[in-house]
RNA sequence: GGGCGCAUAGCUCAGUUGGUUAGAGCACCUGCCUUACAAGCAGGGGGUCAGGGGUUCGAGUCCCUUUGCGCCCACCA
């Protein structure tokens, strides 16, 4: 025991420890209902750790470290999302090199010393290398991060979303969908993210206030007059197919039927009616492109109109003007369209608009929300192309309902998470899009025979045998082919694209669990019991997870959802997205030490966004201080804990209390409560160290004898025991420290306390309640008469009701030795409602 | 437009099936060098529980309603 304790360097010195003596280290020998399963969040390598990282995990360790002592073996990994967009973009800028999918590997290949102004074009396979190459760099720092804030987590089994596993589980898993009918790929308009040049699902999408204009155009009917429809998308009149009004629209329902022709090119366009028009919108009249929007989509198949785009994936007019606008004046107005963006295409079409007399009066601004990629800054736009689904009950009720059924199985915390889950699940429009025309990612384990044309048949896509996945279709042949019949007519092609991200991590209870790579594992961990995770990747993370377990399983992935909330900065807006308070979480844990910071974490509870706060950290810091000082001061008692040595009334009572905060704090950690634990925890030791200690310090030196010394010693050591361990689970590092002055091992590895291990016979927790509000009376006329608090005083008498005044009477002697009280120390019961001291000073 | 959540002391928040006089910490004020801790200790002031209505012997808590804030979804011609 040091003679003057701090709480500096101690993550240093037990997280080395703790390290060595593999004391989170997972023991697999365990059945699956003697372990504890955490599918942990992997955090993304490719950014960097913030404030709300250590928050939420540190929600999740205090229950890994409970369920531990509960003896549990809790099976706890840590994975890096190292897969997806953020690290393909991350390493081209890091390394100057860019991939191409139709390169050949390079063995050799080494990148630039510095990147160039040319990124150098290298195969997947070698992209796909540096990409591991970084990460693990990151996952370095990462890792000590965790480390330092003292993660419960067993380092051996760290997994990536890139790595081998993380591949294999990810193709296995797809082949399984495909065999099983609940993959399939189509042919079909989505959401495009033209900088990005890829697809992106529903689950992407965020809505921006965009400024756009309306431009009011005349179309010409047959008869000669015109009808002026309204649209903030002029740059897609050559892409109209129809125009539509709703069916009871009186107005438009003689036109039902007949064709009008299109402004500038003169393309004859059918009325149509549809239920989705909206009479209150514009002049009511809307014109369907393919394709503006998804709305469009909708009206373009449920009408069957043909098909006439005109943006590219690169967001440009393509080159070639669709079909029907083959007359002269229409070729020549597509021609000065062909070839530019988008924007510079709307302009454009204004000019020639004017030019023809057929834009009605100026174009009107509006502000309107628009559908982004979350991670692109251009507009979405819709292109068609071939793409991967996975079924999630977007498109068929009974899936969906399932889905749903199987939200039921989960415990959520807080509970009115799930609602969150139903909402998305019953508002989705469409199967899941997994499919990315990305580089950097699991590549979709697929080739296409080619005909003797050298076209792909799609429909008998070639698969590899599950045990020689993982496969890279770039760079490996299909069974039956040879090198050499890759994209030649009567050969065969590899399917181009990478799995959504969310394809991948949706697996991490399988991949963690070592499904199908380790079945002796996977059955001991799987189904898991917690998923840790933010609300905001509910429909992406959480929901794709439920999915691929319930297809592959017919269960759920886990018994528990713990949806953490926000961190906000002081001022409550969300943090990290301002440059202001940009507060590193290393920075955090030195200045204010991981047991403060953890203490602060801890008061967040499941679904509750919180305030960053270092006041907070102070108090955390502080009690961590107490608890080394008081231990320090416990211990020079001895660590005796035989309770058959507590004798005395009142140490029997503070046991009976303690014993009423070990059944608390146990009952709130079972329900995910850990914040209630703590507040428990805390609220008992401050009294505990102001009245109790203070009650019982003279006696415990010694003051009235033996067997009341012991007594004393004996409740100290006890209480400190349980104390610490309730404490451990929030505060690692202060705990072990105090443990190791007196016990052996770990005491993260000790037993949680128990209420049975604080059976003292007949406690009355009134003693200690009782003497604890006359010593306070005593103090109170000390502060006011501004006395020392070791100001001794000449009597004291207690009165009050007879129940009260007799609980402190059993203490009596502790009272006056606390209180410093001389001469005669009186209890006397009435009729009094409450407790009173009154004092005599010295003269 | 649909769904979910929040509103309690200057600040951050507890308040567990409805039950004495609504709590804690921070901040503030007044004191105390007290041999575990001055990074400490003791004491104190401070609230119409967002507004309104209802149920009840009794409402911060249950019901209805209004207002404000936050989040999710839908709508996007």
């Amino acid at each position: 025991m040091p003679e003057k304790p701090t709480i500096d360097g101690l993550e240093e010195r037990w997280s080395t420890v703790w390290q060595e003596q593999g004391t989170y280290a997972f023991d697999r020998s365990k059945t699956r209902d003697e372990v504890y399963s955490i599918d942990t969040p992997p955090p993304t390598v490719s950014g960097s750790l913030h404030v709300g990282h250590v928050f939420s995990y540190t929600h999740t360790d205090t229950i890994a470290r409970y369920q531990r002592m509960r003896g549990r073996e809790v099976f706890y990994p840590m994975g890096w999302d190292d897969n997806g967009l953020p690290t393909e973009r991350r390493v081209q800028n890091y390394y100057g090199v860019r991939c191409d999918p139709s390169l050949p590997y390079e063995p050799t290949f080494e990148p630039p010393d510095k990147p160039g102004k040319q990124q150098v074009p290298i195969s997947r396979r070698n992209f796909v290398e540096l990409c591991e190459r970084l990460t693990a760099e990151d996952e370095l720092t990462f890792e000590a991060l965790w480390r330092r804030l003292g993660l419960s987590v067993d380092w051996s089994m760290t997994y990536a979303t890139i790595d081998e596993a993380s591949r294999t589980a990810s193709q296995r898993a797809f082949l399984r969908n495909l065999a099983r009918g609940e993959a399939y790929q189509a042919e079909a308009p989505t959401l495009w993210d033209v900088t990005f040049r890829t697809a992106v699902a529903q689950a992407e999408l965020k809505d921006e206030e965009r400024a756009a204009a309306y431009h009011r155009i005349t179309f010409r009917r047959p008869d000669g007059g015109g009808i002026d429809i309204e649209t903030t998308r002029p740059e897609l009149l050559p892409a109209c197919v129809a125009l539509v009004a709703h069916p009871d629209d009186a107005r438009y329902q003689p036109l039902f039927g007949t064709h009008v022709s299109t402004p500038v090119f003169g393309v004859q366009v059918p009325v149509v009616a549809h239920r989705l028009a909206d009479p209150e919108k514009g002049s009511g009249i809307a014109m369907i492109c393919t394709f503006g929007d998804t709305t469009d989509v909708t009206w373009w198949r449920e009408l069957q109109l043909p098909t006439r785009a005109i943006l590219g994936r690169d967001g440009r007019v393509v080159a070639d003007q669709p079909p029907g606008l083959d007359s002269a004046p229409a070729r020549e107005a597509y021609a000065r369209l062909a070839g530019l963006t988008v924007h510079s295409a709307r302009e454009a079409m204004v000019g020639l608009l004017r030019e023809s007399g057929d834009l009605v009066g100026e174009p009107r601004p509006i502000m309107h929300m628009v559908k982004f990629y979350d991670k692109g800054d251009k507009p979405l736009e819709v292109v068609t192309s071939r793409q991967w689904y996975i079924r999630n009950g977007g498109r068929n009720e009974v899936l969906r309902d399932a889905l749903v059924a199987r939200g039921h199985e989960i415990t959520w915390h807080p509970s009115f998470m799930r609602s969150r889950y139903e909402n998305w699940v019953q508002g989705l429009n469409g199967d899941w899009l997994v499919s990315r025309q990305r580089f950097f990612g699991v590549p979709f384990p697929v080739w296409y025979a080619l005909d003797s044309d050298g076209n792909p048949i799609y429909d008998t896509p070639l698969t590899p045998d599950e045990s020689l996945l993982p496969v890279d279709p770039s760079s490996e042949c299909p069974s039956g082919y040879t090198a050499d019949q890759r994209d030649v007519p009567g050969g065969f092609t590899a399917d181009p694209d990478v799995m959504d991200t969310w394809a991948t991590s949706s697996l991490s209870p399988q991949i963690v669990s070592g499904w199908a790579r380790d079945e002796d594992l996977f059955a001991r961990v799987f189904p898991m019991d917690l998923r840790p995770q933010g609300h905001d990747i509910i429909r992406t993370w959480l929901f794709a997870s439920v999915v691929r377990a319930h297809t592959e399983f017919g269960t759920v992935p886990w018994k528990h959802a713990a949806i953490s909330g926000w961190i906000l900065d002081p001022d409550r807006k969300k943090m990290g997205k301002s440059a202001g308070n940009a507060l590193t979480p290393v920075g955090m844990l030195e200045e204010h030490g991981s047991d403060a910071a953890r203490y602060w974490a801890a008061s967040g509870r499941p679904g509750t966004d919180t305030a960053f706060d270092a006041s907070q950290m102070k108090i955390g810091r502080r009690l961590a201080i107490k608890i080394l000082n008081a231990s320090k001061f416990t211990l020079t008692f001895g660590p005796e804990e035989n309770l058959a040595l507590v004798t005395e009334p009142l140490d029997q009572s503070l046991l009976a209390e303690l014993s009423g905060v070990v059944d608390r704090a146990t009952k709130a950690f079972d329900g995910y409560e850990y914040t209630r634990a703590l507040e428990v925890a805390e609220s008992f030791f401050w009294a505990f160290c102001d009245n109790y200690v203070e009650l019982v310090k003279e006696r415990a030196y010694g003051a009235r004898g033996e067997a009341a010394a012991t007594s004393a010693r004996a409740t100290l050591a006890t209480a400190l025991s349980v104390q610490l361990r309730l404490f451990a689970p929030f505060l690692p590092f202060v705990t072990e420290e105090v443990w190791s002055w007196w016990q052996t091992g770990s005491i993260h590895r000790a037993s949680w306390p128990s209420v049975d291990e604080l059976a003292v016979g007949q406690g009355d927790p009134a003693v200690l309640s009782a003497s604890s509000v006359a010593l306070s009376a005593l103090r109170k006329a000390k502060s006011e008469q501004k006395l020392s608090m070791r100001a001794e005083l000449a009597a004291a008498t207690v009165s009050g009701p007879e129940a009260e005044v007799t609980s402190v009477e059993a203490a009596a002697e502790d009272l006056r030795a606390a209180g410093h009280v001389l001469g005669a120390l009186v209890f006397v019961p009435d009729d009094t409602p409450q407790l009173t001291v009154t004092v005599t000073l010295p003269s």
